[in-house]
DNA sequence: GCAATGAGCGTC
DNA sequence: ACGCTCATTGCT
């Protein structure tokens, strides 16, 4: 008999069947396998959890349809954490599993296994000697104890090769690593790091572009223990290493954390889950600081892992806030064009005379995504269904060629200014193409680099050049920028989301933690107000203090980390269908409903509605969606419904 | 009174 | 997408 999960999409059939395993199966039939059953007539994937003698079942058991190859995928340790984070998160099993293991490749699974290699501990770890807890921190790695800690890197560090250290230090003391981090450059920077420590074939890199053979040959290296350190985003997570030391994340407040396929799990709260259940050491590090890792601090779960002030000040670019743009701009008419105040400016000109690359952080991609009155300012609208216009194309915004709508892309040429009548536009917020092209003007002769979305850049060399980037595209620059430029600030700060002071600091600690110390003549120009406490945390380059006043904020107005939420996202009648059968935790707050902006594509008409609960009751509101999601998929119920517990992004 | 047919449902 | 139940139908 072999007990099987099966990957079914039901919610109320979110749980374990039996199955009877024929003589010429039983063999290969071991936990952990990919099988087939037959399950109400059709044939359905589903992976050996286990072999028992008797089944519990009352009524008759069916045969094993198929077993499908005898590489045992889902190892113990990731078939209850997958039961974990679905309960966590008011999903199935099924859709963690789907996250979590790959794609079966026949002909990968059937080549050799690599020989494994041990790995020896790093010789140096002195980069993280600025860090007074860091010397116990890895003692305790070494001795296969599982320390948690949150990191907040030095402005201008070598973070990858802190990673790689910290990994080696734990596969030297016979453990594993797992190395989560936001995106493929960061995925390659921390392999490259990782190499000369731990060697080749002991690391592997995960990432989605390889292409279904090579992605799960070296997931097949880490399930099949040659591979002791895995680097790679999100899904990284749930690497299937055994003997796990350590799982590390980077820059926890990256978007790219957030899982956006159901159940909606963020890799940071699976780590958490999974470290726990391990007893594996928790490295959560980053320039900046996000209100949950605040709260692991404060809760006396993790350690503060943060240099003294003394170094970080002699270590953080010289930092300067600039308001008002329009009352600073230079006297060179040039930079007068380019939209740069007299300091920024000037930051940047010294900055390429000696001989260094500067970076020009801009919030919008694309040329000129808004456009306001030439006269009064107004922002501009479309007169058929109100979106914001753009001018898609490099024209100066006064010459008026033709704005497109940004929602219904509607041209309209004959704009004029609801407000005034003017027929004129500027533009309120300016793209990375149009800063650059500005930029070219304004300092005549030096190159002109963009990175951004479909073309980021991984490094640029350290020679004079302006690199002008959207946030998160940032290329590292060899010996650090000369300066950094963090432009249209207000329009980060200014964002309707709840996290927008969070993640503003974070984007422009990750842009100026590229730039040089200020001993070297790093220098950062951010132009926003100098009195907003973002800015604040930026020049004093203090993400801890901004953290926790970012937490204490949440608390006061009910947002996660400090309670848990759930958004419930659907057609109204559905929405009102779960809610009629939810049982919710007594006290629990229901806010809504309002539109949902986060419909899946072609749904109309979807709403959205807030539950909110105290900590304490987390579990049990996720428990309630659970049962009633069950409830409602056993009475076939009509009308899909989205639940996801403390989504990243609110609003 | 009872076989033959079909829709609905659970799902090992 | 199969096999079970249960209802309906139609024939003796």
């Amino acid at each position: 008999m072999a007990r099987v999960a099966l990957m079914v999409p039901l919610a109320h059939l979110d749980r374990d069947f039996d199955y009877l395993v024929d003589t010429t199966q039983s063999v290969h039939a071991q936990p952990g396998v990919r099988v087939r059953v037959r399950f109400a007539g059709r044939l359905v994937d589903g992976f050996v959890l286990e072999r028992a003698q008797a089944s519990e079942h009352p009524g008759k058991l069916g045969f094993l349809e198929q077993v499908v190859s005898a590489e045992r995928v889902l190892t113990p340790e990731l078939a209850r954490l997958a039961r974990e984070v679905a309960t966590r998160y008011a999903g199935t099993r099924a859709d963690v599993l789907r996250l979590a293991v790959p794609g079966r490749h026949a002909r990968a699974e059937a080549e050799p296994v690599a020989a494994g290699s041990l790995v020896a501990p790093p010789g140096d770890c002195s980069g993280w000697g600025h860090y007074p807890h860091a010397a116990g921190y890895l003692e305790a790695l070494g001795a296969g104890r599982g320390p948690r800690a949150v990191w907040q890197a030095l402005p201008g560090a070598d973070w990858p090769g802190r990673l790689a250290e910290a990994a080696a230090v734990t596969a030297a003391a016979g453990r594993t690593a797992v190395l989560v981090v936001p995106d493929q450059r960061d995925v390659d920077r921390v392999y490259s790091a990782c190499l000369p420590l731990v060697g080749t074939g002991a690391v592997v890199a995960l990432s989605a572009g390889l292409g279904p053979a090579e992605r799960y040959r070296r997931w097949l290296a880490a399930l099949r223990g040659t591979a002791r350190v895995v680097v790679g985003p999100r899904a990284a997570v749930f690497a299937p290493v055994a003997e796990l030391g350590l799982v590390a994340l980077w820059d926890d407040g990256d978007d790219n954390h957030a899982e956006p396929r159901a159940p909606y799990p963020h890799a940071r709260e699976v780590a958490l889950l999974r470290a726990h259940a391990a007893g594996a050491a928790v490295l959560l590090g980053g320039y900046a600081r996000t209100a949950e890792a605040q709260a692991l601090v404060e809760a006396g779960w993790a350690h503060d892992l943060v240099a003294a002030r003394t170094v970080v000040r002699e270590r953080a670019p010289r930092t300067t806030a600039l308001a008002d743009i329009d009352n600073q701009l230079a006297r060179d008419p040039a930079a007068r064009a380019a939209r740069l105040p007299a300091i920024a400016f000037a930051a940047a000109r010294a900055a390429l005379t000696a001989g260094t690359p500067v970076l020009v952080q801009v919030p919008r991609r694309g040329y000129v995504p808004a456009l306001g009155c030439a006269r009064c300012r107004e922002p501009v609208r479309c007169r058929r269904c109100h979106g914001p216009l753009a001018l898609p194309a490099p024209v100066a915004p006064d010459s008026a060629g033709a704005p497109v709508c940004r929602w219904c892309g509607v041209l309209d040429a004959a704009f004029r200014c609801s407000a005034c009548g003017s027929r004129g536009l500027r533009a309120r917020v300016v793209g990375a193409q149009r800063t650059a092209e500005e930029l070219g003007r304004a300092f005549t002769g030096v190159p002109v680099r963009t990175s951004g979305a479909a073309d980021v850049l991984a490094t640029v060399a350290g020679t004079p050049a302006l690199i002008v980037s959207t946030p998160g595209a940032e290329p590292v620059a060899d010996g650090g920028y000369g300066a950094a430029l963090l432009l249209d600030g207000w329009a980060l700060l200014g964002r309707a989301d709840l996290r927008a002071a969070e993640e503003t600091l974070r984007r422009w600690m990750a842009a100026a933690g590229l730039v040089r110390a200020a001993g070297d003549g790093g220098q950062v120009v951010v132009v926003a107000e100098s009195e907003l406490a973002t800015v604040q945390a930026l020049v004093r380059w203090d993400p801890v203090g901004h953290a926790a006043a970012e937490l204490a904020s949440r608390a006061e107005v009910g947002f996660p980390p400090a309670v848990h939420l759930a958004a419930l996202d659907a057609a109204p009648d559905a929405l009102e269908g779960l809610l009629e059968v939810a049982e919710l935790p007594p006290g629990t707050e229901v806010l809504g409903p309002v539109d949902s902006a986060d419909a899946p594509r072609g749904a109309q008409g979807w709403e959205r509605m807030l539950l909110r609960v105290p900590r304490r009751d987390g579990r049990a509101l996720a428990r309630a969606l659970t049962a009633a999601q069950g409830v409602r998929s056993a009475r076939k119920e009509p009308g899909a419904t989205r639940v996801q517990i403390d989504p990243h992004r609110i609003g």
